[in-house]
DNA sequence: CAGACTATGTAGCGCTCGCTACAAACCGGA
DNA sequence: TCCGGTTTGTAGCGAGCGCTACATAGTCTG
């Protein structure tokens, strides 16, 4: 196996390549190594210990999650809310977001247990997410601010339900909200 | 310690008072067992093994709430749509409420990660609680079944935007949707 | 009372966990 | 070339995990 270049920076990718497969909550140290082509040993060694690991990969995560959004930003933009938000929840209901939205449900718990590094990540990742969806908006919104929010929390809130096997009950509401068709 | 009646219906109360206060991913038999004043021993002797115990505790759990929410319903119904958001958006950030939250989002997560059990407890619970909603609207609510829905979605996005730092966020969306004031 | 069945205690199995002790390999500078 | 620091391998520690083997105490039935 190739020793070259263990570092941090080298070995993140592969322990969240890893981890969006498998989970963050129930990784341990030698299956992450594994998947890393190192050892145990090695983890600790570079990251001092797993608590710290967890951290910098959940950073490393929030980086990706901002990079993608940066990538998906679209050239021509919506002209209607309901467009905006149609269009920004079949991105994120699309099969190859699925092992992400996965990972993202652990990291909300982890928040809201207050594991160490999770609370941030996740604000990380809302923020930026926020960030992205106010340019998404419609040219011609009275109010693209809280426009913004007014949708993220309805779109947060439609793909907690679709988790849970209530998918047509945000649809229906949706529907009756005028916000979004379908 | 009393040995008396031991059996599912009595250990399922004191099981699941324990895994609200310290999480049910994490928690394991032996911590479990003397929660509830026996021994890991018996836990498997009267539910077989690990995860069908997990699954009967949901299914309390789910109950629990269920009974929760009949015992919430208000006498006199809200008379705007934005009144009865707010008051369940109050009585859900209750601080007696945050185990159940904090518990509500591992559910989530569990859900999403198809771990058995997981996903019906969760779905229950949201099924109960659209009931319940649906009971709670305005009486003269045009449209009772699709406002429901829609308040209920604005909900679960405004308690995760909240569990992840970002109960502005929603609270300015919703100012901007006219739902609700804050 | 005999026997069968249920309920419980004690002890421990094999395994994985995060982490560490120790030594060897490697590599740059004097 | 030797030397000191950095990186890596091997082995294992103590703890906790889910679960089981085995014996025993209690209880109910004939």
């Amino acid at each position: 196996m190739s020793k070259a270049n263990l570092t941090r920076e080298t070995l993140l990718p592969k322990l969240a390549a890893h981890v969006l497969n498998h989970g963050l909550g129930g990784a341990s140290l030698r299956p992450l190594a594994k998947a890393a082509d190192t050892s145990d040993r090695m983890l600790i060694y570079h990251f001092g210990n797993k608590e710290q690991l967890v951290a910098d990969l959940l950073g490393h995560i929030a980086g990706i999650y901002s990079t993608a959004l940066d990538a998906a930003m679209g050239a021509e933009r919506p002209t209607t809310r309901k467009e905006c938000f149609d269009r920004i929840l079949e991105q994120g209901s699309h099969p190859m977001m699925r092992p992400f939205m996965v990972l993202w449900w652990e990291i909300v718990a982890g928040s809201a247990r207050g594991i160490p590094g999770y609370r941030e990540a996740a604000d990380a990742m809302m923020t930026k997410q926020l960030a992205w969806l106010e340019t998404q908006m419609p040219e011609d919104d009275p109010d693209p601010a809280g426009g913004a929010r007014y949708l993220m929390t309805l779109l947060e809130g439609t793909l907690m339900l679709g988790v849970v096997g209530h998918a047509r009950t945000a649809s229906e509401g949706l529907l009756a909200s005028g916000v979004s068709p379908s």
